[in-house]
DNA sequence: CTTGGAATGTCAACAACACTGACGTAAATT
DNA sequence: AATTTACGTCAGTGTTGTTGACATTCCAAG
């Protein structure tokens, strides 16, 4: 195989070692990044589909059941069986939309803020200790790679609001 | 917004923002990241399970069970429904432990390792196009990134091995 | 004004994959 | 001989996903 790098700048040496090696980074990265929220969920009896329901409507407030739909890529029979224990539980609520009163428009209450800040808290610690031991320039690194894998469809929904 | 990226030797001011930006590049990344095989797993009616466990039986050719276990962190249980499948259709085989006769040691056949290689072969082209797109430097620095992301003991297991 | 489609909710059934707990067996270790 | 280790298995449960079918409400277009 390929042990010298082809010329020009961009020298990649793509063996597949390589690139195993960074399919098992992603597979127990992954592992490592949710595990701190986990931990809290199981507490307070929810799962990580609670998790990333308040996630993205704490990022973006008033957003709609099927933006969220889409966002997530779940059935809706899937979502609301997560949004009702959110809704009964207090921490999740429905406004009618305003335009169009068919749309229910998603906010967290204050409860919701508070487990929303329970568990973003312990993942910031987490990805801050890793952006700091791994230095700036692996952190744009980082970002760019993972910006490369996403699907299309998801990194629209990623760039999406923008953000650095 | 962001008033001045986080390029550059520049120290990293990590405002709650770009780590929000982070989780989420993770949260989408891995979605990428699965997408290929899982479809190639629906097609012969297995699951992201079967897919780890045939991941890990070929990058160490037998490891024993416990091993395995140890790697997934999941229970025997688990891993017995996923690795009883493979044994029954003949993709996977366990030979007895030379020294401890109590082990089984886990090994592909030649069905097994084709199965692993259409996985890995798809996961690599997308992983081979992230790399590409985000260019050698970018690779070293999601690399570093994930790494730190790790519980201790997963990066134990991530490095057992070496590679890169 | 009627009709079609979009946005949403809900019931029922099912499957994958994880868990706990308990029990069993063979082989190694002490 | 007793204990521990490695492994398997039976039974039950929970979360999260899936299909499929059906109802409601409401916007929008003919």
């Amino acid at each position: 195989m390929a042990e010298t790098p082809p010329s020009g700048e961009s020298l990649l040496y793509l063996t597949d070692e390589q690139l195993r090696k960074g399919i098992e980074a992603m597979f127990f990265a992954y592992r490592g990044f949710t595990a701190d929220p986990d931990r809290i969920l199981e507490e307070r009896d929810y799962g990580r589909a609670h998790h990333r329901a308040v996630h993205f409507i704490h990022r973006t407030p008033g957003l709609t059941v099927s933006s969220l739909l889409a966002i997530l890529g779940v059935t809706k029979q899937s979502l609301n069986r997560v949004l009702r224990t959110l809704f009964d539980d207090g921490l999740v609520e429905a406004r009618v939309g305003k335009t169009d009163k068919r749309e229910r428009r998603l906010h967290l209450t204050d409860k919701g803020a508070e487990l929303e800040r329970a568990l973003s808290d312990a993942q910031r610690a987490r990805m801050r200790a890793a952006y700091r031991a791994a230095g700036p320039q692996a952190v744009q690194g980082f970002r760019t790679v993972l910006e490369a894998m996403m699907d299309p469809e998801m990194r629209r929904q990623y760039l999406r609001e923008d953000g650095s």
